[in-house]
DNA sequence: AGTGAAACGACCGTAGA
DNA sequence: TCTACGGTCGTTTCACT
């Protein structure tokens, strides 16, 4: 392999990033589609995907509504830490409530965002599964109204 | 139709949240070998798909990595506005770098996910892109160092 | 990195329990 | 909502460039 890390995005031709947004649109077009639309045979699209996947520069997977599942709940913590950050950030990531675990430089230190069922849910995550972890000293919750933009289309449109 | 809104959890039986999953992990895996997974027909678990995505409740996506695409600066911005807060969103929204906007409860009206190049790009999106909008009284910038989980599969395991 | 061709498997529409 | 089935189209492998 030629590069360990990231890939310089100009490092991506515009055939490949137009198959990139075919399949942002619709995950499940066909390589034959997407080779019409591209002027690439089948097998050359595939090829690329392939690399594309294995590298890590894209996945396709299926994305589910929280909303849409009985999860109507969300809201981003912001979580103050006394020492290393690293072993609370663990802890975080280990409950299926929290989806979105990042370590930041600002006024937090760790922020998550909590998906659950219902207010009591959340306070039992806050209260109960956050707040009791070793080093936590504060948190702050921003109970979220209304989603306004999703976006998993970074850097090509 | 028989709902309009939200499907609660219990809707989905675990023959369709067993397809979730499977999508989950490949979002290209073939329907007849997910019928061979659940014991079902091609068509059958065709169907369900095809359900699953028209009603909303799940999504099949090419998802990309900024950090492999040459966008290796990621930040959360906490923005405090004064007046009506949707016209807000809507302009952040337009955006191509913020990939994310949540109107939310407490010490912040919004929260925003900014992806870019650069400093120099992160604020430049700041202070001319965010806080020039009419009604941004503050903002506050959480710089992301780590980004430690992510998940697209919520409340199915 | 790409093409082309042949065998195979998946997908789609439709019919029917 | 599921199965069954036939026609069509997509995918896979391989030899070649």
């Amino acid at each position: 392999m030629s590069k360990r890390n990231s890939v310089a995005a100009d490092e991506l031709d515009d055939v490949s990033k137009t198959i990139i947004e075919q399949l942002q649109q619709d995950g499940r077009r066909s390589y034959a589609t997407i080779g019409r639309a591209v002027g690439l045979s089948e097998a050359a699209v595939r090829q690329r995907v392939q690399k594309l996947l294995e590298s890590g520069v894209m996945q396709i997977v299926a994305v589910t509504n929280p909303l849409e599942l009985g999860f109507p709940r969300q809201a981003m913590v912001g979580i103050k830490v006394e020492g290393p950050l690293e072993p609370v950030a663990e802890q975080l990531e280990a409950y299926d409530e929290v989806d979105y675990v990042v370590i930041v430089a600002g006024a937090f230190d760790l922020l998550v965002e909590v998906v659950c069922e219902s207010d009591e849910h959340l306070l039992d995550i806050l209260s109960h599964r956050i707040r009791t972890i070793d080093g936590v000293t504060a948190t702050e919750t921003f109970m979220y109204l209304s989603l306004r933009k999703q976006t998993y289309s970074w850097g090509v449109r």
